[in-house]
DNA sequence: GCTTGACCCTGTAGCGACTCAAAGGTTTTA
DNA sequence: TAAAACCTTTGAGTCGCTACAGGGTCAAGC
């Protein structure tokens, strides 16, 4: 089959395809004479359980872990168990930051219940305010940033 | 004062400040002989308020909403609590999906509570499964970035 | 006076996981 | 035969920074 039709059958797009193939999450299809990608089966296999994979939001890092362990059927999944574990430490933990984040946000919402003057709004003042730094290790986008981006100071 | 200085009491850094300038969430400091940005206790203060900002997960479209509301003191803040509304509605909406994540994730865990061979590993046989595809709007990777991210067809 | 080191500047590239568009080649359909 | 619908590669854009590279400036110590 050609491009359109996996991303079809997997529910995917054919860039994000030719992406992955580009970052060796897929392996390389072989071409037809037009030099078009051919699929097969396999390949649609393939693409699905990536696609399982990035629907728990996992990262491509984590998913190329989880392929080698596919390709290595011999070896123990101690590994593979250990990484699903992390993985849910990353989404329990962003969860726990959006809780406090929703805790911050309801209190400052507070703030100003009615329609002011810009000039008097609590929450415009609240936000000036030098207290709410409290704030740990958050303003993290995604599941697994809170690791990549809190190399900072801060 | 010069750059590192205006980084060090906003606990913030010189780089992060000189993107904010260029995306005009700052203006523009005033120079020194030697071209060397010189910031007043204003600038700070406006530094202060977007690192708040920031704390809460906000975008620096919505940062740039609220300084215009701080710009100019005579309007009605309505928006502003509109906005504040709209963005624990972000928040909120991405703790529901990340839950149902984590619901997920420990139900695939459970399907291999023991190591074994890869080939019998139950997490990777479930990953392979059709049936994980229920997820409905879902791998996103930000508080934002399920709105920006969910253009995709899927 | 000279060197060292700490600052400062601009400009560019990189992160993750795509998404989109340009500019062209191929295949199918009307 | 011509238009539409595919396919190809390449490069750039998203967001909010961060990290160089390759320079200029400045104060302190010798
Ligand atoms: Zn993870
Ligand atoms: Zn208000
Ligand atoms: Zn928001
Ligand atoms: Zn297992």
């Amino acid at each position: 089959m050609k491009i359109s039709e996996l991303a079809r059958l997997a529910r995917s797009n054919a860039e994000t395809i030719r992406y992955y193939e580009r970052e060796g999450l897929l392996s390389k299809a072989s071409r037809s004479e037009s030099n078009y990608r051919i699929y097969t089966a396999a390949h649609l296999e393939r693409l699905i359980f990536i696609k399982h994979c990035r629907n728990l939001d996992m990262t491509l890092g984590e998913i190329r872990t989880l392929l080698r362990f596919k390709a290595s059927p011999e070896e123990n999944c101690g590994e593979v168990n250990r990484l699903l574990d992390e993985h849910i430490e990353h989404v329990v933990r962003r969860i726990g930051e959006l809780q406090e984040l929703e805790r911050q946000l309801r209190d400052l919402r507070e703030c100003c219940p009615d329609g002011r003057q810009a000039a008097a709004c609590g929450i415009l003042e609240g936000l000036s305010q030098p207290s709410l730094e409290k704030t740990p290790g958050n303003h993290v986008p995604g599941v697994h940033a809170s690791f990549a981006n809190n190399i900072n100071k801060s």
